[in-house]
DNA sequence: CTGTTAGCGCTTTCAG
DNA sequence: CTGAAAGCGCTAACAG
């Protein structure tokens, strides 16, 4: 069923079905009624690629992220598609794995037209960015979030990174941690940075010397980063408190505790960034810096729109940095206060 | 960047151009070599909908949940999504929100030709499934996999729903549990229901009545699941154990054991199908069913793959059913045995 | 208000 | 082995 069977039905030239479909004001209401009545009859769907050819739009965006199954960054795609649904958009994901030849040959492959627009979120190796700046050129419209290239003048989402680092450092402190270990996940990664930045101000501040040996750089290997935290823990002088920047790195350290028989959080405590609300739920102990990771998806998504619908123009759009909450839980009672 | 300018560049004609960037072996290997090289030098790129357009495929999948933030389905949209990559496709991500009506409109806007073929996992509200059967007689490839369809002559790939629920109500029993109350998602998904025969059959095998008042169907509102979990909990013979039907409603009966100071697992078990590995690690006595959530991604991909490429052929693709795990934990031990 | 027509960029007969 | 040409289904400029 195509434009021209449904012409042929109407007895009416296919340029004004299509008006008609289209809602064009050169349209008389009543032959419009009857052409949308007949559609729906024969349950007319437009050919999206037939039109995609035609406009140079495909309503697609594409959402380019590490890994799907993760809690922040599910819970992100969650608000950038729903805000894209609303919009009538559809949404393409692509996993890079935390690699970034993945990240290549997915920007490449973006390059082509098929969708209006990408939101991205860097793997952790990415420390180049030509690929990014080639999309730029392109003249496609990219939104970083979360994981961010600093280098690139694109709209940037991301949270209060540094703060955050500094208060949940703070925090550690003012509970009576004097050893404070910092778990990172890349060199390379600006909010991974910009954490650990935070931490190593807030431990100078309270005169607190920082060691080499308590600052680990992880991976995406996770047996490795067991390893290296185990390392680290058998040592002498442990750390009394492990800041983890990302979640994945807090569950690897507390398997480690487990195997070490290490009293949570009596012997140690653990501190991370984590958007697993259940797992917190679960152990009141964990106290845990959140991110609206939700609303920083629905955000990229709304910062993207913007940028596809002014596409041309010369406004620049503003980044947008969101705050995380510092979410302090014992067994009693939940104190969420904003960091 | 398109194929006429590339043959003008080229002085060749568009046709074999064409011919030679998709390989075709009416192409000499010299004039190919020579045809692969100007286009990575001018970084040509297929405009996708023209070839979609003339081909009548997209070489696009579409997966239709009900969440995207949902430890079960991030996982098996990563198993579907990294098949998909694998064999160079895309992968569009719709959520229903466990609302039929976006269900059926989700099915309605894929009746186009936009996707080769549709991944879907129900939302709990789906009973008829008339624009399911739709999709069917469109001819578009269509696999279920865990909220499955029953009525549909598709593919499922589903797990062991009714023996997992059985044997983890007999593991509830062993445990010395006595009155066991089961949380439903929902009378109309068969995961749900087959779950909940293995429950009141495990139940009647070891001489056990189940009340009706300790059987309750739940919703997509947490608030009001809470509230029907606590008036159950009030009453003078509050069940010793919850089986949850699904993660999110173990959530909840934590949350109100929590309000209620009730302690688990010593005043109550707490037992659920759940991938939250991590919590399941941060808090050791809790006892899952662990689905194979990336698998099953993984397998309901392959078998649309098989549909796809076998379309038109009246091979019968049969359905797959994989096993879920139960896991016991304590403090000390982590014992994983197949259900 | 409606119809005619020229493509969007690609693939694929059909001719050479 | 290569080229010319038709057309996938739609939109939009142009003509009435």
């Amino acid at each position: 069923m195509n434009l021209k069977e449904l012409a042929k039905e109407l007895n009416l030239s296919i340029s004004s079905v299509s008006r008609a479909l289209r809602d064009s004001k050169e349209i008389s209401p009543s032959t419009k009624k009857i052409v949308l009545a007949k559609a729906k009859e024969l349950n007319y769907q437009a050919n999206p690629f037939a039109s995609n050819l035609r406009k140079q739009k495909s309503k697609t965006i594409a959402v380019v992220i590490p890994e799907i199954a993760n809690n922040f960054f599910s819970l992100a795609i969650n608000g950038a598609e729903s805000y894209a649904q609303k919009k009538g958009y559809h949404v393409l994901i692509y996993q890079t794995h935390d690699e970034l030849q993945q990240e290549i040959s997915i920007s490449k492959h973006l390059q082509n037209g098929r969708v209006d627009g990408i939101l991205i979120s860097l793997s952790s190796q990415t420390a180049a960015t030509d690929h990014l700046k080639e999309i730029k050129t392109k003249g496609i419209p990219l939104v970083f979030f979360d994981r961010v290239a600093e280098n690139i003048n694109a709209p940037k989402i991301t949270t209060n990174d540094y703060e955050s680092g500094f208060k949940a450092t703070e925090h550690l402190i003012e509970n009576g941690c004097k050893k404070i270990a910092f778990l990172s996940i890349s060199n390379k990664l600006s909010i991974a940075n910009k954490r650990m930045k935070g931490y190593l101000d807030a431990a100078k501040k309270h005169g607190i010397v920082t060691q080499k040996k308590h600052l680990i750089t992880c991976d995406t290997d996770k047996e490795a980063n067991k390893f290296l935290i185990r390392k680290m823990l058998e040592q002498t002088d442990r750390p009394d408190a492990i800041f983890a920047c990302v979640e994945e790195l807090a569950v690897s350290s507390y398997l480690v505790c487990q195997e070490l028989q290490l009293n949570i959080p009596n012997d140690i405590k653990i501190m991370s960034f984590s958007n697993l609300q259940t797992a917190a739920i679960l152990n009141p102990s964990l106290t845990t810096i959140t991110q609206p990771a939700y609303d920083i998806g629905r955000e990229a998504a709304a910062v993207l729109f913007q940028l596809m619908e002014h596409k041309g123009s010369a406004t620049h759009m503003g980044d947008v940095v969101l705050n995380s909450e510092l979410i302090v839980r014992n067994s009693t009672r939940m104190v969420p206060h904003l960091v």
